[in-house]
DNA sequence: TTGACCATGATAATTTCG
DNA sequence: CGAAATTATCATGGTCAA
């Protein structure tokens, strides 16, 4: 509370306070972090192709992220400006055409169309790197048909995925036979089967189109066209197969585990980054967000194999796998473990045994009271359509019985354990209750975001700086800091201000030894603040980040827009403010 | 193929609070 | 009386088992 609290975060960021002095003397000392393509940054200088766009705001963003002038003009132009995350595919899509050459594999072009990028992007043709005639053709009779038709059909040879197989054994996961190829393939030197740009390409937007074919065919979309267009072509998009159960690569409390995964190499850490979205997205969101964040495969997990409610969420990470360990001592995982005292009221019908997901809003006293009418006129348990309309409610809205047929919605502090936070986190600072199952419920469950973070604790002794991204009520914090990593400087983004004042204060009454700063808007951190920041921290260690969900999220009928939507769309700036941070980070080293 | 079940935020109307 | 809190109402796209 030493003065320099709440009251500043209503403006940009808090570089007033006692470290502006650190960060005068780092900056004269250390400029080796450079903002990443920075000629473009800066140099809009010259003449633009089109003078109509010369003063859109699309086209300077895109040419701030490292796109020609000249490619973000064409894109516009055919497009609009109105939907970015459209035209970043566009761009992402015709830098990879433009900068990569076919691969090795012979593309079987659609004789109607000569499709080639300039001028008929809309033209689709439909066929395959392999088609899936070629691909039945080459295909000997065997037991592997299927696997070996995958693997064909993401772009490896048949005799390399034949090997595989024959090394592995019949029964090998696709992705251990990924794995075995692409080792293979390393050790017999890339230029076997990667075109030399890609090997160049690390830190360029670009993707490979052997990359997507792993994007689309492990993660469940569709297999892609000859054309690229044909990719983006929202239409084609299957969805995500979401594993059951949702343990993604393992739980503490099940026994199924994998231990090793790819991790493409643009991906790899540090910075380590963790990103956090509902699971249930719309069709070919997770496909989009997974191929922006530099194609890693999601961990779909859902909380109620920490806790006793469930959240289904989609994590996308560059962490190791390997030796996580959870928080101690384990949550409940049943309501009535963690409701003892329900367990008296509870009927025998309601065979409930977790929460559904911790909502945004609860449901009304007045509900409870029709719910209270309903039961009691029965002697014994109600008739069948009665159990049916009161344990749906109930699902519904996630209410547990707290009195002889009485129910209720959870406590904001029962929210607050449940998900992991210390009780009444959220409590006082002039919250309000709405307000606080409003933020509760837009946060991690901190054990199972713990322990996908466990893994930085043997890695990071001395402590983490982290940049934490739609923050929220600091969970990715709360997190860490309980698993004793230390945290040495957080910046924290978060538009509200009630949640900015919960991290301020949790972060007080913890009594930390670091430095947490604040700021009010993702868009406001651009290269330079980030350039800044990072000479005086040494760069981030860890960049976590939820973006907004509303208009992803099921129960959103009026603005359910997919990653577009004006919130959600903010993971666009997760991904760009993650992409500078990579960059700096690489140049630095 | 069908139906049960599940997930889930925005909004306007209404009530309560200060 | 105005602000804040509460409440009712709204739909869709997905999985899964029968």
């Amino acid at each position: 509370m030493g003065g320099d609290d709440s009251g500043v975060e209503s403006d940009n960021f808090d570089w007033n306070t006692e470290d502006e002095l650190e960060i005068e003397n780092y900056q004269s000392s250390s400029s080796c972090l450079t903002v990443p393509n920075g000629d473009a940054v800066t140099g809009s200088g010259e003449a633009s192709s089109s003078a109509v766009l010369a003063n859109s705001k699309a086209l300077d963003h895109f040419v701030g992220m490292g796109f020609s002038r000249e490619m973000v003009s064409k894109v516009i132009q055919e497009y609009g400006e109105e939907n970015e995350a459209k035209l970043l595919e566009e761009l992402l899509t015709y830098k990879a055409l433009e900068s990569s050459p076919q691969p090795q594999q012979q593309i079987v072009t659609d004789p109607s169309s000569s499709g080639n990028a300039g001028s008929s992007w809309d033209d689709f043709s439909d066929t395959d790197i392999f088609s899936d005639e070629e691909i039945e053709k080459n295909i000997s009779d065997s037991e592997n048909d299927d696997t070996l038709r995958t693997l064909m059909k993401m772009g490896y040879k048949q005799e390399e995925a034949l090997i595989a197989i024959e090394r592995l054994g019949q029964n090998s996961s696709l992705d251990e036979l990924v794995d075995f190829i692409g080792v293979a393939q390393i050790a017999k030197a890339e230029d076997a089967l990667l075109p030399p740009e890609e090997k160049l390409r690390y830190n360029d937007y670009a993707k490979s189109k052997k990359r997507r074919f792993y994007d689309y065919e492990v993660l469940g979309r569709k297999k892609p066209r000859g054309c690229e267009k044909k990719i983006i072509n929202e239409d084609d998009e299957e969805a995500l197969h979401l594993p059951n159960p949702m343990i993604g690569f393992g739980v503490p409390t099940e026994s199924s585990f994998r231990t090793h995964r790819r991790i493409p190499e643009d991906a790899i850490g540090p910075p380590y980054f963790y990103y956090e979205n509902v699971a249930l997205a719309p069709k070919g969101v997770w496909q989009t967000i997974s191929r922006f964040l530099y194609d890693v495969e999601p961990e779909f997990v859902d909380s109620k194999f920490f806790c006793a409610a469930a959240r289904k969420r989609g994590y996308i990470h560059n962490l190791p796998i390997q030796n996580r360990f959870p928080l101690l001592p384990l949550p409940p995982r049943t309501i009535h473990e963690a409701f003892p005292l329900t367990r008296k009221w509870w009927p025998s019908w309601d065979t409930r045994t977790k929460l559904n997901c911790l909502q945004t809003c609860i449901g009304s006293a007045k509900l409870t009271e029709r719910i209270r009418k309903a039961v009691e006129n029965y002697e014994g348990d109600p008739p069948d359509h009665v159990q049916k309309y009161v344990l749906d409610q109930c699902r519904k809205w996630n209410l547990v019985w707290v009195g002889r047929n009485k129910v209720a919605p959870l406590e904001p502090d029962e929210v607050e354990t449940l998900l992991g936070f210390p009780r009444n986190h959220t409590r006082g600072g002039g919250i309000s209750r709405t307000d606080r199952y409003k933020s509760l419920g837009n946060s991690f469950q901190v054990d199972t975001v713990a322990y996908h973070l466990s893994v930085l604790k043997e890695m990071y002794p001395n402590g983490i700086n982290l940049l934490s991204l739609f923050s929220g009520i600091g969970g990715a914090e709360v997190a860490l800091h309980r698993l004793g990593i230390p945290l040495k400087n957080v910046v924290s983004v978060e538009k509200s201000e009630v949640n900015r004042n919960i991290v301020r204060s949790w972060w007080e009454q913890t009594n930390q030894k670091g430095h947490l700063y604040d700021m009010e808007d993702v868009r406001e951190l651009d290269g330079d603040r980030l350039e800044q920041m990072m000479n005086t921290f040494g760069g981030f260690d860890l960049v976590v980040g939820g973006s907004p969900c509303n208009n992803l999220a099921g129960s959103n009928r009026v603005s359910r827009d997919g990653l577009e939507g004006k919130e959600s769309s903010l993971f666009f700036d997760y991904f760009r403010i993650l992409d500078l941070v990579k960059n700096m980070m690489s140049k630095c080293r």
